[in-house]
DNA sequence: TGTGGGGCCTCCAGTCACTGGAAGGTCAAG
DNA sequence: CTTGACCTTCCAGTGACTGGAGGCCCCACA
C-alpha cells in the first residue's frame, strides 16, 4: 500500500502519516523508488491513532497508549489511569468554556445589536481596572 | 509607570504585553533608556484585552473589538455579531467535548483498572479498520 | 515513443498566542 | 562600587499539523 491508499482507508491525511513517521508514531517500510510502503499493521496503527486523536489524546498519550497496547504484561490500570488523566483535562476544558459561554450569553442577551453604538459587551470589557495593584486576581491564559 | 507595573495591574505577564506591542495592538511610549512607558489609556487596553482574552476572543477579535470600541459611530450590532460568532465557536468546541468525554466515560466505566491486561479502552482504540473505502461491497454503519 | 496527469518525495514556512531563555543595558539602594 | 531587580532585544520552542514549492516516478493513452 502507498501513502494514498493508507490515507483513504485510515482516514487520516497523507501529510498527517507523514508526520507521524517524522516523529516516530510508525515506521513504514521504503520501496525501491522511495515510496513508503504500509502493511496491515502499520495501516491498524494509524487507525488506533486516528480513534485516539479523535478522543482527544494528545500525541504523547497516543505513544504510551500504543506501547501499553504493545505490551502483553499491561495492567488495564495503567491504561485506565491515563485515559481517567485525560478525562479530567477534557472536564476542566469544558467548564472553562461553559464558563465564558454563561458570561458571553449574558452579555449577548444584554445588548441591542442595532444601529446605535452603546453595547453593553463593549462595556463589560471595558470595565475600570480594579485598583488594588498588590492583591492578586489570576486570569485565565 | 514600566512594563511590570502594567503587567501587574492589567493581571498579563510582561512577556504577553511585549508581544502585543510587537503585533501591535498597543504602542506604549518610550523613555529616554529604552523602556516602555505606559499611560493610563494603555493600561485601560490591556485590561480590555485581557478581558476579551478571557472570554476566549482571537486576537484578531480583539483587533476588532477595540477598533469598535474605539469607533463612536460604531453599531452594537457589529459587536454582537462578532461575539455571536464567537459564542457559536464555543458551543461547537463544547458539543466536541462533551461528545469525547460520553465515549471516553464509557470506556473508562467498562476498563477494570487493574493488575490484568484485558482492557476495552485499548480494545475499543484497536477495533478493525471498516472496509468502506477498499471495497464499498459491506453496508454501511 | 512521447505526453499528460496523477501520486509520491523532501524541505521549508506558517499556524496561534504566547513562553522560556540568553546576553546585555539601567537603576536605586547599601 | 557592587548587587540585584528590572528592563531591553532576539531567537527558539510549543502542539499537531497544514500548505506549498520543486522535483521524481508511474501508468495510461495516442
Amino acid at each position: 500500500m502507498n501513502i494514498g491508499d493508507v490515507a483513504q482507508r485510515s482516514g487520516l491525511p497523507a501529510k498527517t502519516i507523514r508526520y507521524y513517521e517524522e516523529i516516530g508514531l510508525i515506521r513504514p517500510q521504503r520501496g525501491e523508488n522511495g515510496y513508503r510502503r504500509f502493511r496491515e499493521q502499520d495501516l491498524h496503527k494509524l487507525a488506533f491513532l486516528g480513534r485516539a486523536r479523535a478522543l482527544g489524546f494528545t500525541i504523547e498519550d497516543c505513544r504510551t497508549l500504543i506501547a501499553l497496547y504493545e505490551d502483553e504484561s499491561r495492567e488495564s490500570g495503567q491504561v485506565k489511569r491515563v485515559a481517567e488523566e485525560h478525562l479530567h483535562q477534557i472536564d476542566d476544558k469544558i467548564a472553562q468554556l461553559q464558563s465564558m459561554r454563561t458570561t458571553l450569553g449574558h452579555l449577548i442577551h444584554a445588548c441591542a445589536g442595532d444601529h446605535r453604538p452603546d453595547c453593553p459587551i463593549l462595556e463589560d470589557l471595558a470595565k475600570d481596572v480594579p485598583e488594588e495593584a498588590a492583591s492578586a486576581s489570576e486570569g485565565v491564559r
